[in-house]
DNA sequence: ATGGCTGCAAAAGTTTTGCACTTCT
DNA sequence: AGAAGTGCAAAACTTTTGCAGCCAT
């Protein structure tokens, strides 16, 4: 687990920023939760841990984090940011309207699709976001046997 | 002009919702900057011609367009929402970073993607967005000559 | 020791809501 | 007439900022 984590340090010493505790505490949270989080979901997280952390912190924390490249400002619902580590290699998201599950994806096609709109547009292409919304296999199913779906934990 | 109006007004009506005199303001005015508004900006350009019209209803009206279909709701920067009138044929946006130009694109291929994350997954999808973020031919010839790149009137 | 970082509190910005009044049908 | 819609003002919510003190380096 701290291979990816004096990884993510590294970059951070190098761009001169110092590793705080509560940094590390919130790159440890973002790791562990390997997903999507809200400002809102990682401050409950880390208060857990460290009760005098606050939100200021966070969004400095994450704002920092995404000019270093090291998470992804997700626009994902209808609400507010979501965040994520940064994967190495390029992924999209799929949600599930019903549960909320969030299904990341990757395919060759996406790289040829930007690759077709940056040449049709003459666009020099930095970031490609692809969001796809639907339902998912378990939510189908519960909605055929006439269920409600649980929102995810 | 109105044959797309009058399209917006049935499906209004037919959904048992009243033709005012704001409705009407909001409708043509996203049609006629048919692009990417945002809800301050169709806000200034309502009380041009409204200057009583207030930004809940702004927000309301947003917001029932949007349960009804009718205008979709964008998540392009990092910021707060835009809005377009939805487009009979499904597209999505490239983003100019530098300048804010913002291009629809279509392309086959984003079909032919959503299929195959959607077979792949087992997810039935019923949204799609692509938004690409990048530097437009523009910027980057303005770049080259070393000046500063102008934000979109 | 010193400058970056944090917590706190307050502000700024976006979106929602309660309520009295207006207006479409 | 009656219900849906509106304006206004206030609230809720997310995110940012100023500042005094704290702590990695």
């Amino acid at each position: 687990m701290s291979g990816q984590t004096r990884n993510l340090r590294s970059v951070l010493r190098t761009a001169g920023c110092r590793i705080t505790g509560q940094r590390k505490l919130l790159l440890e949270l973002m790791q562990i939760h390997s997903g999507h989080l809200d400002a809102h979901e990682l401050y409950r997280l880390a208060r857990e841990r460290d009760p005098r952390l606050s939100l200021s912190t966070i969004y400095r924390t994450l704002g920092l984090l995404h000019e270093l490249g090291l998470v992804n400002e997700l626009h994902l619902g209808e609400e507010h940011h979501h965040y994520e580590i940064a994967p190495a290699a390029a992924h999209h998201h799929l949600v599930c309207a019903s549960c909320g599950k969030i299904v990341e994806f990757g395919s060759s096609l996406t790289e040829k699709l930007t690759a077709a709109v940056a040449r049709e547009h003459n666009f020099e292409i930095t970031e490609a976001s692809i969001d796809l919304t639907g339902y998912c296999a378990d939510c189908r199913a519960a909605r055929r046997r006439g269920e409600a779906a649980n929102p995810q934990s």
